[in-house]
DNA sequence: GCGAAAATGAAGCCTAGGCTACACTTTTGT
DNA sequence: ACAAAAGTGTAGCCTAGGCTTCATTTTCGC
């Protein structure tokens, strides 16, 4: 441990640091769902419930209650029976995602690390990324091309 | 897994990716208690629930909960009302752990990320780092120091 | 040495996110 | 047109990981 603790009495913050990253944790199951949903509108105009399912390795009934959750957060929209659709908020959460996403791999990639490893990491990485560090990813690749 | 997939359409094995990244999160709060736990033993030659708990920013029976997981998992021991300790395997875990960190938070910075940040995105990110992104790391390290 | 404070444990509740089983719609094929 | 198949919804169960409340044990101060 460096950087700015105190060396006296118990190093806290630490408890801080935890917390941000149990939230990071808990918006990280919305944010690929919101970016699977919005693939497959482009690919085939809707989603549906049971393709989620498939695609995030899922029964159905579990991306039903993700959908629903992301119904609750004002992400999605969805009529019984029929497909599921992003709101505004949605699709704007979706290409986030895709982008930060990208420079996640991108930026693996350019330190070494092999395409397909950096694929694989990044599906669980691009989530706790925050914008700081988006943001310094972009200015290096951009200042290392 | 019960309805197996296409292998016709386009891009998929993304299910492999979740399933894999979902596994990896299981990991973290483990790694987690693992590492924090190892701090208070080296500091203070034991490490108290309450202690775990405050520096983890939770209740007490939540670190208790915890604890008895790593015990499960033949990662820690402990007596009722006694400090918990590691295992030989809990605390090859926190070194690993602790050391992972480091190299993570090192990239970080390298890349541009202020230290702060870098500490603070490394508590969410160096669990999803794998074995291959972290060797890619230690050698982009070495050869730009 | 004893009573109070602190630490721990145990019970019970909540949400998220998995699952299976079953019921009900919608789609589809003959 | 209608029955079978596919898709969707609902209910109910499980574990993990949060929480509070309360009982018990240890530790500490006097």
């Amino acid at each position: 441990m460096t950087s700015a603790e105190s060396p006296e009495c118990e190093g806290h913050g630490a408890a801080e640091r935890f917390t941000q990253a149990r939230a990071a944790q808990s918006m990280a199951l919305l944010e690929d769902y919101a970016e699977m949903i919005d693939d497959l509108i482009v690919e085939h105009g809707e989603a549906r419930v049971t393709e989620i399912a498939q695609r995030m390795g899922v029964a159905h009934p579990t991306a039903t209650k993700a959908v629903a959750r992301l119904k609750r957060e004002g992400l999605a929209i969805s009529r019984p029976y029929r497909g599921v659709f992003l709101t505004e908020a949605g699709v704007a959460l979706a290409a986030r995602v895709r982008a930060r996403h990208r420079t996640v791999v991108d930026l693996l990639v350019a330190v070494g690390v092999p395409v397909e490893t950096a694929e694989l990491d990044a599906e669980g990485l691009e989530h706790y990324v925050s914008e700081t560090t988006l943001r310094a990813f972009e200015a290096w690749l951009r200042a290392n091309p």
